[in-house]
DNA sequence: CGATCCCGCCACATT
DNA sequence: AATGTGGCGGGATCG
């Protein structure tokens, strides 16, 4: 009684009652609830009453740690309705104990106890983490719902994320089929070339150093660009390829998060994400305005998602102290090697190794697995059924596939580069709050840019951007940049032969000096690239079906980020490697102390305190606003022609607000909106335009289309659902490094192809063969950018761990080498070849040395610089092939 | 008070 | 229309 009465007092309020039994089971409660009242009626009662609640709280009283216990025990079963059990009150008591122990448990209001991390690890402990190839275990929803005595609501919160990853599939209405862990190597690998695709570049730069930096400079890391893309990757797995959600669109927007979310940090270097950049990548929106409410609700999710990949021991939670405070983040202690590469994966759970190495051979092994389907196939899930997605699938297109479809994508596409560039911008727009006045700051100081933003990684770049903006009108000017280093993990600039090294540093190439040379082109950091390659992606599809999906939106998105990893590279590139498993451990106790400082994250929102360092974040904002333009260009890639009128309007006049506006109105909104946000709300940004980059986008796309238009391409052509815009949106920064951007297409399949295979390779491809390959046109600028290198060293690299990282490291190094003070030259004009041609000459504009070019294609194997870099393997990289290549381009782009 | 995140309304998709 | 799905965000809890 006693208990009884406590728990009565207790009360809090008194839960609802539990959906299921409790409710009933007590009618007791008396009356008396009062707390809050709540639905007493009906469901009424608490339980809180039951006497289970009352020892539950005791017991909670007694120690926490009980009490977690007591959750985890949790289990209760269920009871299906209360009925039964109920009758009982008391008897619960029996009841419960025996069945369970605590049962008490879920009477009490604790939350806890009703977690969705609670609830996916009772879920998990159903089934077996490896199951029988052979059985096929089937997930009925009601009962699963029934059995954990939750509402079927909950239920698919839990098994959107498991589908993300394929632990199960779906396999009819209300059915789930059991897959267990044997292909999460798969996946995760999968997830991993596809994030290096979209975001790799991003986070390799940021998060090379991250983890030394990271940590301090706590920003963000990674992610930095997100790009919008996701769908895709996601796609891959899912479903929606082809029709069959195709569109739904919405829809998957758990899975596709969650597949996202998962991407950042097998791309992290520090595998450390924090929810805020997470979410902030993870907006598709861009929206500015919404942003607010959005980036809760987004944030949300991120929590859900993270609860159960926590449940899946695939992350941890951890904190990270930035300047401003410490952020929540989420540490991947699951598998960091995959298959493919290593087998080992496994993580906290050991998961076994993949089996297959890969995603071909995933999918036939998918084969046991319902689901999926066969690699190839594409698809056909839909067909089936919604869900079945096949195994990662893969494959997503293949084919030609209608053209609305196409258009669908392209419009996604458009409105993901636009989300994308709301991040950023939002970013930006935070850490312009911030620091505000980036812009500003940024075009003055642009040098100093200590600090970067957050995204932004253009960090120094930013200041390169500023300075560009300074220049507003010059489009891409081209730079010297030094950035050599960064060669870009993609591969882009590796290329070139020249390269000089810029100051970097690293001993790249040692040659520091920045830039000498190399005209390469440079866009302005701030603004962003996109390349755009023409996608071949029925070449790379085949080979990597998924890769090139990845492409895809790799393309799109992809570069954009690495600038800002650069800069964080330049902060410092600690950690080579990876940290990752030993960390764990450690890192664990650590971890308090790491994860608070570092990780990354975000710093840049926070930047107030050093002034200088907000130059940074206006950088940041720049990019990101750039990114925007870009975006948009790409999307309404309507025209090409025009396009390419007009960017070359635009980069006469700069304009890049005219750009965006234009956009706008080819796109939608989204474009629009940010850009008027931006301009609103963050003056700065705005200004900048990058429309060069973006006319230099859309002369890419149009050549692309145009060219490859044939058949492909162009929009239509791919089948790419996603899109096949084979853009990648360069973070300004990142241009900067860069020479140029280039897009192109891809038409040769081959020579990409191969590269391409690897997912990081494919960025790299997209980049550099869509230059090459086809699209010759490059965008260049004149050289803006002068940066002064700087030489500091700061990051330096060492390692890149991965081959990414390399390029962030030259970015890095440009960036922060970069500083602009002088810029040396702004304004070029921008040149923007475009060169259709398909035939073989690539076309680059000038000077673009159709050799290297064409080198830059094939490279993986040959220059392997790029290709390789990433995936391939890792490291790779060499920085002076891709500086040369870098050269070469921006001395082309001078042509 | 900020971090978490449960809960369930409600819209959209599928039957 | 019914039912399955799942986006979404209010507001309760936790720490």
């Amino acid at each position: 009684e006693n208990i009884f009465d406590r728990s009565r007092m207790a009360p809090k309020t008194p839960i609802k009652s539990e959906p299921v039994d409790l409710s009933k089971q007590k009618c007791c409660t008396p009356e008396r609830n009062p707390i809050t009242p709540v639905k007493l009626v009906d469901k009424p009662q608490s339980d809180p009453w039951t006497p289970t609640a009352n020892l539950k709280m005791l017991v909670s009283a007694a120690s926490p740690d009980m009490r977690d216990r007591e959750k985890k025990k949790e289990l209760f079963r269920p009871i299906e309705n209360s009925q039964q059990s109920d009758t009982p009150d008391l008897l619960q008591y029996d009841v419960v104990d025996d069945s369970t122990v605590d049962e008490f448990e879920k009477q009490r209001p604790s939350r806890k106890q009703k977690s969705l991390g609670l609830l996916c690890q009772k879920f998990l402990a159903r089934y077996p983490s490896y199951p029988l190839s052979t059985e096929k275990t089937t997930i009925s929803l009601d009962e699963v719902a029934s059995i954990l005595g939750v509402e079927r609501r909950r239920i698919y919160d839990i098994v959107n994320v498991l589908e993300s990853l394929h632990l199960v599939s779906r396999v009819a209405k209300n059915q789930y089929c059991w897959h267990g862990q044997h292909n999460l190597s798969q996946t995760l690998k999968t997830l991993q070339e596809a994030g290096e695709l979209q975001y790799g570049e991003l986070m390799t730069f940021f998060q090379p150093k991250e983890q030394d930096l990271e940590y301090k400079f706590g920003e963000r890391k990674k992610e930095a660009i997100p790009n919008s893309q996701d769908r895709p990757l996601l796609d891959f797995s899912e479903p929606d390829c082809t029709s069959a959600s195709a569109n739904s669109r919405k829809d998957k927007s758990l899975r596709i998060m969650s597949q996202k979310f998962v991407m950042l940090f097998l791309v992290s270097k520090t595998k450390i994400v924090t929810l805020d950049i997470a979410a902030k990548i993870l907006i598709e929106e861009t929206q500015d305005t919404v942003d607010h409410s959005k980036f809760k609700t987004k944030v949300r999710r991120l929590y859900d998602i993270a609860n159960v990949l926590t449940s899946l021991g695939l992350i941890k939670k951890v904190h990270v102290t930035e300047e401003r405070g410490r952020k929540p983040a989420f540490k991947w202690i699951g598998p960091v090697e995959f298959p493919g590469k290593t087998g080992n994966l496994d993580g906290p759970r050991g998961h076994s190794p993949t089996s297959d190495p890969l995603p071909g051979t995933q999918r036939g092994a998918c084969a046991p697995y319902q689901t999926c389907a066969t690699g190839k196939q594409r698809f056909t899930r839909h067909a089936s059924f919604n869900g079945a997605r096949p195994c990662e699938g893969t494959r997503r297109k293949v084919s030609s596939e209608p053209s609305s479809p196409h258009q669908k994508r392209q419009d996604e596409y458009c409105s993901k580069m636009i989300n994308l560039a709301a991040v950023c911008r939002q970013k930006i727009k935070e850490d312009t709050r911030n620091k505000a006045c980036a812009t500003q700051t940024i075009l003055n100081s642009a040098k100093n840019p200590s600090i970067t933003s957050p995204f932004s990684l253009l960090p120094l770049p930013g200041d390169s951007d500023f300075c560009v903006n300074p220049l507003p009108q010059a489009v891409f000017p081209v730079v010297q940049t030094d950035v050599p280093s960064l060669s870009l993990p993609n591969g882009i600039s590796s290329q070139a032969p020249h390269l000089s090294t810029p100051a970097a540093s690293k001993t790249e190439n040692g040659k520091p000096t920045l830039l000498p040379n190399l005209p390469l082109l440079c866009f302005p950091s701030s603004s962003l690239f996109m390349l755009c390659g023409g996608l071949q992606e029925n070449n790379l599809k085949e080979t990597l079906p998924t890769t090139a999906d990845m492409r895809n939106w790799s393309a799109g998105q992809a570069t954009v980020p690495p600038a800002a990893c650069q800069k964080r590279s330049s902060h410092k590139c600690a950690s080579p490697s990876a940290p990752v498993d030993d960390d764990e451990p450690a890192a664990k106790k650590q971890s308090m102390e790491q994860s608070d400082v570092p990780l990354s994250l975000v710093g840049p929102k926070k930047p107030f305190e050093s002034p200088k360092a907000e130059s940074a974040p206006g950088r940041g904002c720049t990019s990101a606003e750039h990114l925007e333009v870009f975006h948009l260009d790409l999307a309404s890639p309507a025209a090409p022609e025009a396009a390419d009128e007009e960017s070359t309007k635009l980069l006469d006049s700069q304009g890049q607000e005219k750009l965006s506006q234009k956009k706008g109105p080819d796109e939608p909104s989204p474009g629009k909106e940010h850009i008027s946000k931006e301009n609103a709300n963050q003056p700065f940004l705005p200004q900048y335009l990058y429309v060069q980059p973006t006319a230099g986008l859309s002369s890419f796309n149009f050549l692309f289309s145009a060219n490859q238009a044939p058949g492909a391409i162009s929009l239509a052509a791919s089948q790419l659902p996603s899109l096949s815009v084979p853009c990648v949106v360069v973070p300004s920064a990142v241009l900067a490094s860069f020479p140029l951007v280039c897009s192109s297409t891809i038409t040769s399949p081959l020579s990409s192809v191969p590269d391409g295979s690897f997912s990081a390779a494919a960025s790299m491809n997209f980049s550099m063969s869509g230059l090459a390959s086809t699209t010759p046109v490059f965008i260049g600028t004149t050289a803006v950018v002068t940066p002064k290198v700087s030489s500091t060293p700061l990051v330096d690299p060492q390692q890149p761990a991965h081959p990414p990282l390399h390029l962030s490291p030259g970015l890095a190094r440009s960036c922060s080498a970069v500083k602009l003070d002088s810029p040396v030259c702004m304004g070029h004009p921008v040149t923007l070849l475009k060169m259709q041609q398909p035939s073989s000459a690539p076309l680059t504009p000038k000077s673009i040395r159709p050799a290297h070019h064409e080198a830059f294609f094939k490279t993986p194997g040959s220059l392997g610089d790029p290709v390789a870099w990433k995936k391939n393997e890792g490291n790779q990289t060499r920085n002076a092939s891709s500086v040369q290549r870098r050269l070469e381009i921006s001395s082309t782009s001078p042509d």
